[in-house]
Order: C-alpha cells, then sequence, then structure tokens
DNA sequence: ACTTTTGTTAACCAAACGGTTAAACTAAAT
DNA sequence: ATTTAGTTTAACCGTTTGGTTAACAAAAGT
C-alpha cells in the first residue's frame, strides 16, 4: 500500500534487523535473514536503509542509546559513591537480564571497527567520567573510601557487572550450572557486586 | 615443490589462520585472506585442514590451550587465596599484553557458537573449580575471609582481569586515553587489582 | 630407472551474497 | 476518473566466497 508513508514497516525492519545483527554480529548476519524476520522483501531493506552498512549504524545507535542511561546512573547524579555502586549494581543486572544480547553487541562490534566510538561520541556527550573522578578524589581525600583512582574504581565496577553476562558461556562452563543456575548467581550478585566493592574501598 | 614434507607449511598456515580469524572472527575472515597472508595457494588451506570449520577449529583450540596454564593459577595449585589472586592477576596481565586478540577471541566465539566449549572439555580436565571451592571454604570457616561463594569469587577475579582488555575501545573512550594511557593503566593494575580484591574478601 | 606418493599451483565452479531495476500495486490528491 | 507519489515485489546482476579439480613437480620407495 503506498498510503500514508508507512512507519510500520520501517520499524519492523529494525526490529528484525535488532534481532540479527545483536545475535550473530555485523559479518555473520545476512540481508535476506533479516527480511525473513521481518517478513518483506529483501529489497525493502534497501529502500529504507540504502545498504547493510547504515541498517547496522541504525541497530547499532539504538543499541547504544540503550544502555546509555543505565551508565549516567554512575556518571551524572550527585549521589556518593557507595550509592552510585549500589544503585547502578542492581539497576545493570536487572537491565541486562531483560537485553541478554546488548553488552556483547557493543562490545564486540567496538573491537571490529573501534571508530565507531567517534560515531556515538558526536551525538552523545556522555562518555566522560570527569565527575565521577572528581566525586571519587573529594571521598578519598574526605577519608572516606581508601586512595585508588577514578579511572581504575571505574573500570572494576564496569568488570564486575558486565563481564558475567559477556563471556556467559565460559563462566557457565566453570561453575557447571545451567541456564537456571546461572541466572540466580546473577541475582545474587545485585547485592553482593556491591558489597564487595564497597568492601574494597571503604575506609 | 613436493620436496621433503614441508612441515613448515602446515605452521604456516596455522599461524596465518591464527592472525586472521582472532582479529576477525569465524565470520569476518575470508581463506584467500589466510592464504595470501601465508604466502601460499589456496587450495593448501583445504589439503592441510579440508575446510574452513576445521581450520578455525585448529585455531581455536590452540587458542584456548594457550590460555589454560594462566587459569589453571588459580584453580589447581595449594597456594592460599590471597597468593592465588596475587599470582594470578600479575601473571594474567602480563599475559595478556603479549597476546592482545587472545581472551576476546575466545569470548567472542563462544557466544556465537557456545557448544565449543564441550569439544575443550572433552580434551582438558580443566574448567573445574571445585578445587579452588573447597579451598575458599576452608579459609572462609578459619576466618581467613569475610563470608563469600567460591564461584562469586571466581567470577570476580576473572572479570576484573579479563574485562578491561575485552571491552578495551570502550574503556579507552570513557578514560579518554591514548595506547600508551591505556597500557599503564594497565601496567598499574598488576598490583592494583589484587590489592582491591584481597580488601574486599580478607578479613 | 621407474613408479608411487606427497606437496603445490592455476584455473575453475556453484552457491551465496549485497545490491539494483523495472514493473506492479496502493491509496491519497487533483 | 485520472493522475501522482510512495510502497512493494520478483527477477536479475556482478562479485565474492568456500571449495574442487586436474595437471605438475619433487621426493621417497622399489
Amino acid at each position: 500500500m503506498a498510503k500514508k508513508r508507512d512507519e510500520n514497516t520501517e520499524i519492523q525492519i529494525l526490529n528484525a534487523a535488532k534481532n540479527i545483527f545483536q545475535s550473530k554480529g555485523m559479518d555473520g548476519a545476512r540481508m535476506q535473514e533479516i527480511a525473513d524476520l521481518a517478513g518483506i522483501n529483501k529489497a525493502m531493506l534497501h529502500y529504507y536503509y540504502r545498504n547493510k552498512q547504515l541498517l547496522f549504524e541504525a541497530v547499532f545507535k539504538q543499541a547504544f542509546s540503550t544502555l546509555a542511561p543505565q551508565l549516567n546512573l554512575i556518571l551524572n547524579n550527585d549521589s556518593c559513591i557507595e550509592d552510585k555502586v549500589k544503585n547502578f549494581t542492581s539497576n545493570y543486572i536487572s537491565f541486562v537480564i531483560k537485553h541478554p544480547y546488548l553488552p556483547n553487541f557493543i562490545i564486540q562490534e567496538l573491537n571490529r571497527n573501534p571508530d565507531f566510538i567517534l560515531k556515538i561520541q558526536e551525538n552523545s556527550s556522555l562518555l566522560n567520567i570527569d565527575k565521577f573522578k572528581k566525586r571519587v578524589l573529594l571521598e578519598v581525600n574526605q577519608g572516606i573510601l581508601k586512595p585508588i583512582k577514578g579511572e581504575q574504581l571505574f573500570i572494576n565496577i564496569l568488570a564486575l557487572n558486565i563481564f558475567p553476562f559477556v563471556a556467559k558461556p565460559l563462566v557457565k562452563a566453570f561453575i557447571n550450572e545451567n541456564d537456571k543456575g546461572f541466572e540466580e548467581l546473577m541475582e545474587q550478585r545485585k547485592t553482593e557486586v556491591s558489597d564487595f566493592i564497597i568492601q574494597a574501598i571503604k575506609n
């Protein structure tokens, strides 16, 4: 139908592309497969998004903008470090359980093409830890925290929260659990990780 | 030249394949590119390794067996937890600086095909944390460590050590450093990470 | 000396791929 | 009722891809 510009198709394409790209990556994804999943002709992908690269970028940007608000829980609010850690940890783990492919997708594709980060940095002023670093320095000087560099603490927070999901197959092989056991372990981490971090840094 | 059975060719192929596969992944790698890098005809790849899948598996298994001894520093020696952590951390970070593509490659490809882990488990009896868990339980009962499950501690150790390298482009974007700055930060982590962990768990 | 086996290459092949085209279709505007 | 403009499709295209083949050359075996 030529009917008024059909926004539905465009969205359906993006959803199908999200599914395929996030599970198979740019290189592993096939345009035909995306079209099939969207239930439309392959030519439509090009009609709406010109080519594979642009379709992929649309998916990637949307993925990143979904993740961004989570990171702002640490970077750009005014609470103390302990609260930042607690909030982010419980929030983030819930978030990933809802979007299991997301962190892996972003990390994998950034490694494939590190320049993508530039296109992200243009759009959002996020990706700046200056405010966080100042807060860490402040609390270290006040004696609330043991001496630690803001960068290192930030890396540690990300690592403890994100890594188990990124390396899920490896972790599952080690702990010898099924999917249910893995998710229970992740549920525990909602509180356990923040306790771990706070014990490490608090005076 | 058919000349004396040339073992050199087979090794050269594997080295070229290692390079290409580890940087571009299974899907992104091209057989022609591997042949070019090895300086031989593309047909030779199939002569020695039958097809792309088997060549890839050879690379993957070698990659994993390179990583395995590092993990055994935690899992299968008799030192106390504190020593395990210290040893593994400084060792592992040096190791990754020498093999920068390795952890990413393994994690990425395990996500693409989680069944690969089964092929690994057949060959090596590694990937068992029972011994580590017993030791953690022991030291918790002795009052050396605060209460913590072995699995969670193990995940935390892996996360803090491996994650920064896996998510290198993301981390670099946040801390706004060039390659040199990133490596300095990683050098610091050789001691900083183990301090962080020990502060978190020691009574 | 000859045959056989093994290593190597150039040329080739069918399938899969991303992308294009031109025509058909549909609904709103004239 | 007819034009118009946006939407959708089937068929097609050139290239790339993993893989094969047949011929050949140098060792190894006899």
